[in-house]
DNA sequence: ATACATACATACTAGTCGGTATGTATCACC
DNA sequence: GGTGATACATACCGACTAGTATGTATGTAT
């Protein structure tokens, strides 16, 4: 029986089950066994891939992980609306879709960051790269808002936008803690009050 | 040579050590050897005084955790000072203490959170009290503040203190992810920022 | 003093996991 | 159509871990 190579398959289906494997377990208690067993790759397969078992879950991080979340916030880049819309819009969907087992999950960038990154300085950084640019996206899109006129002048949109970051994953972090979603959309209703704090003086009256 | 037995010093030994390596390593990382090594205590003492492994990390939430944050959220009670006031310095207070070494560790609940609650629902549970009794803590302190007029009339507290809970949890979160201190305390700044917006509308050019 | 219960100690089991050594099939290229 | 490199497959190793079996020392009640 003759079995077609397809390196860049094999590696794709590896990084895909992997980055799902490490979501629901962490990456320490991941199975390398497990994610064989999801792809039905050999483990000589994956080692010719990957080095060891780090380089694995630093290349999930640096290409699914980043690429998946990436797409999420280029969404703020709409121009046509403004960037406290976008965002309460963004929070009314996750409480909309949010079910139980995802709440369960959490967000695979904060789980891992929780996880490894006192203890692993390449995962720290691989991460902290993913951090960076989700809080830069936010402070562009706040500061365009800002200049429009739609985003309060005095506010300091670096500050804001690390702390929306810090506060999303704060509400899906705390929210895995919840028997059910409840925790996890209270917290959000939270968030989504201070976002309407960002609004200009004028406009908070106006708008939700 | 006789040894005195003293069952309360060795359960407390035992607990005292198991915290600082679940806190350092995470529950499924902390090893049983590891905590043993630390205390001098050996293995059938431990297993006499907790069934299994799980049963030791609940007795650490139950007992140790739990008290140890219920004395931070004390302060909260003060009722000579008006909450906003009192969070706002405490997050001086953490922005002024911290140091990469903290940061690094993270918070306790949180990291137990992060790493448990999905996997083992007596775990969450137990976690979820303390979640709980600190939320129900601001809530208080907060209603309190409301009905003297310190804080605005229009907040939901049950909402504002979920939120509260999570964003702080949030900014220990993606603290662990910058290299050093900085990350941290920018979050924090931001949360400040949010605090003061609780305020009254009358207070807010007011106070600082 | 006897009988029993609690509190520990030590050696070991059984299993898991990441990683490696070695062998084989397929491809690109001369 | 050889030939070397790439891409896999399989069997196995060594380290480590939670938990147990069994024995012993200490305290206590009668």
């Amino acid at each position: 029986m003759k079995v077609k190579r397809k390196p860049d398959e094999t590696r794709g289906a590896l990084l895909a089950a992997a980055f799902e494997e490490i979501h629901a377990q962490g990456f320490r208690a991941a199975s390398i066994d497990n994610i064989l067993a999801r792809t039905g790759v050999t483990k000589g397969a994956l080692y010719h891939h990957f080095p060891n078992k780090a380089a694995l879950g630093q290349a999930v991080v640096n290409e699914v992980l980043f690429t998946r979340m990436q797409a999420n916030w280029q969404q703020l880049n709409d121009p046509d609306t403004d960037p406290v819309t976008l965002l309460l819009g963004m929070i009314d969907d996750a409480i909309a879709h949010a079910d139980r087992d995802t709440v369960a999950l959490g967000c695979p960038l904060n789980n891992l960051v929780q996880e490894m990154a006192g203890l692993d300085e390449d995962f720290r950084q691989s991460l902290s790269k993913v951090q960076s640019a989700w809080r830069a996206a936010l402070e562009s899109a706040l500061q365009r808002g800002q200049s429009r006129g739609q985003v309060r002048a005095n506010l300091d949109c670096e500050q804001a936008a690390a702390f929306l970051v810090a506060a999303y994953e704060g509400c899906v972090g705390v929210g895995k803690c919840g028997a059910g979603t409840e925790v996890f959309t209270i917290c959000l209703q939270g968030m989504a009050d201070y976002l309407r704090s960002l609004r200009p003086a004028s406009q908070v009256a106006r708008l939700g």
